[in-house]
DNA sequence: AGGGCGAGCCAC
DNA sequence: AAACGTGGCTCGCCCT
């Protein structure tokens, strides 16, 4: 394997060559910058490597340190033409690089790393690190050894260009068998979905989402306060009810440990059942044990200091001011995406915390959301007439399922039916049984078994399908998305886990096809609102988040709205999609 | 000391 | 007998 330097002179010659078979591998070096992790962040880091490779036998590297200004628009050019495909591993981080320190929005990825996961098609226990994925698909070692030495030095060795060539002359092998691999699986084409939304996922985390950091102060130390008097109320309530006077005065138990608490809420007469503290377990005894309900309020003030207080701030980029978190395009099997550092997806929804995510001054927020994808998606899978008739009216869904559930006209619904349909709608696609729902609305158990009679009864198609889904998944331990997204449970006994296969079997092709929709809308909007002030800042699974000008708000969210309703369309046929679409200054719910 | 795990709880 | 799907984070507890 060779490798060449390419100097500023080169660069347009080494474009054009790599136009020539239509796709070319593309890999990065990066440099912390003096700064603690400063290589993983592309903010503070320096982008000193570019390499690339048209065959597995030759690599073109650029030292950023010698580029000009028109030979990087020369890279630029290519990096953003839609005719060329880019073999990346792990585009994502590459891209939010390229994006900062060339100006340059990736098109047309593959990403080896996404495509990896594809193919593990939900085994969790696969890595997908680059040594990994070379080892499983093509059976060679790769040394990562180089991959922590000193990027930022001023003479690269010749072993630092070696491992930097070796790195980019993989990909192109790897792609060909993966393809190949896809084909067999037939995941060609949710791989297309996937592996376009890449570049978006770099924007998404690049442009970060703006925390009003004094708010959120203000808010974490009110819940101090309120924590700190809860505390020692309910150490009273726990003493006063002890037997034991205790030698040493008052001794004081642990109240972020459920077995102290389970022992010291029985020594107070609460007759639990078993030891569980949690909050569904101990919600029958609210209202009648006053420590139960301090308890409550105690956990609640606790959760929000330990889980949103100054951890959340420790995570503001210091050179943008800005939270930007970790998103993985595919975490959960079903497609679903997931965040971390912080998970910017389960930011509590009360406006206390929602609002203090905010758009700066200039600018303002637009989100949009899909309205009931799920069960949009369960109509179309179905095609239950019901479902669909009820979707179509166009009226609010659940009192319209009341109504047909109940026999009754939607204005005579009471808000008990409609509260009933509203609790089985949410847990029907997770697979719900009687117990569940009884639960959930607070009937007993054969009122529940009647009123989910009467439900399924009036939704039979719905019913059938859901068998079904079931059955087959029981059966093949295997689902599949209508993007062909595949999920399977081989390691999953049949007799053993019949339940969960089952349940599966409902939840993941509704779920993941949700998925679908999203990601396809993702691409959509990111492709249409290239080089305009809009940027994309959060997603949570089916709401999109995005920051722009004060003066561009209304045509962004028209233009949201338009594409994350065609990417619905894409993949639901019998029913409506509907987004809702507001443009505000501060995140909320409503 | 640090890893693994489960409880509890936040989101959709 | 009953069985609610997908995640992340922080804590206490228990182990090595």
């Amino acid at each position: 394997m060779k490798h060449y330097l390419i100097p500023p002179d080169k660069i347009p010659r080494m474009c054009e060559s790599l136009r020539e078979r239509g796709e070319f591998a593309f890999d990065i070096e990066t440099a912390d910058n003096g700064h603690p992790n400063g290589g993983l962040d592309p903010h503070r880091g320096e982008l000193r490597l570019l390499q690339f490779a048209k065959t597995p036998d030759v690599a073109y590297i650029v030292d950023t340190r010698t580029l000009d200004r028109p030979s990087m628009a020369h890279i630029t050019t290519l990096l953003e033409d839609p005719s060329v495909e880019k073999i990346i591993h792990n585009g994502k981080f590459d891209c939010k690089w390229a994006m900062k320190h060339l100006g340059a929005d990736v098109r047309n990825v593959f990403d080896t790393f996404i495509v990896s996961r594809l193919l593990s098609r939900g085994d969790k226990t696969d890595r997908h690190g680059l040594g990994y994925v070379v080892e499983r698909y093509l059976g060679r070692q790769v040394d990562k050894s180089e991959q922590r030495s000193d990027w930022g030095a001023s003479e690269l060795t010749e072993k630092q260009l070696e491992y930097a060539a070796r790195d980019v002359c993989v990909l192109p092998d790897l792609k060909e068998e993966m393809v190949t691999q896809l084909e067999h699986h037939k995941l060609m084409g949710v791989a297309k979905l996937e592996n376009d939304i890449v570049p978006a996922m770099a924007a998404l985390e690049l442009n970060g989402f703006y925390l009003n950091p004094s708010r959120w102060r203000q808010q974490t130390t009110a819940a101090a306060k309120k924590h700190a008097k809860l505390t020692n109320e309910l150490q009273d309530m726990f003493y006063a009810g002890s037997r034991q006077t205790g030698l040493f005065g008052r001794v004081e138990i642990d109240l972020g440990s459920w077995q102290q608490v389970s022992v010291a809420l029985k020594s107070l007469g609460v007759p639990m059942d078993g030891n569980s503290t949690n909050a569904e377990a101990l919600e029958e005894f609210t209202g009648k044990f006053p420590v139960v309900d301090k308890l409550f309020e105690w956990r609640e003030y606790n959760t929000q200091i330990t889980r949103y207080g100054n951890n959340v701030l420790d995570l503001i980029n210091p050179v943008t001011g800005r939270i930007h978190a970790d998103f993985m395009q595919i975490e959960a099997p079903s497609g679903r995406m997931g965040c971390g550092k912080p998970n910017l997806q389960n930011i509590p929804s009360s406006d206390e915390y929602r609002t203090c995510f905010t758009a700066p001054r200039g600018k303002r927020l637009v989100v949009a959301d899909y309205s009931q994808i799920e069960l949009r998606v369960l109509a179309e899978y179905s095609r239950d007439k019901a479902m669909v008739k009820s979707f179509c009216s166009g009226a609010d869904y659940h009192a319209a399922t009341a109504a047909q559930v109940f026999g009754v006209e939607m204005d005579e619904v009471t808000p008990d039916q409609r509260s009933f349909a509203k609790r089985v709608n949410f847990g029907i696609s997770y697979g719900a049984g009687p117990g569940r729902v009884a639960k959930l609305t607070g009937k007993t158990i054969e009122e529940t078994e009647e009123l989910l009679a009467m439900f399924f009864a009036a939704l039979p198609d719905m019913d059938k399908y859901l068998r079904k889904a079931a059955w087959t998944t029981l059966r093949s331990r295997q689902s599949r998305t209508m993007s062909g997204r595949i999920g399977r449970w081989a390691h999953l006994d049949p007799e053993e886990h019949k339940h969960s296969l089952k349940n599966l079997g409902k939840n993941f092709p509704i779920q993941g096809t949700a998925a679908d929709i999203f990601k396809r809308g993702l691409f959509l909007i990111h492709e249409a609102l290239r080089g305009t002030s809009a940027k994309m800042v959060n997603l949570v699974h089916d709401e999109y988040v995005l920051e722009c000008d004060t003066k561009d708000a209304d045509r962004v969210a028209e233009t949201v709205t338009k594409l994350a309703v065609q990417a619905g369309e894409e993949y639901i046929k019998l029913v409506p999609v509907v987004v809702d679409t507001k443009i505000v200054k501060e995140w909320s719910k409503e």
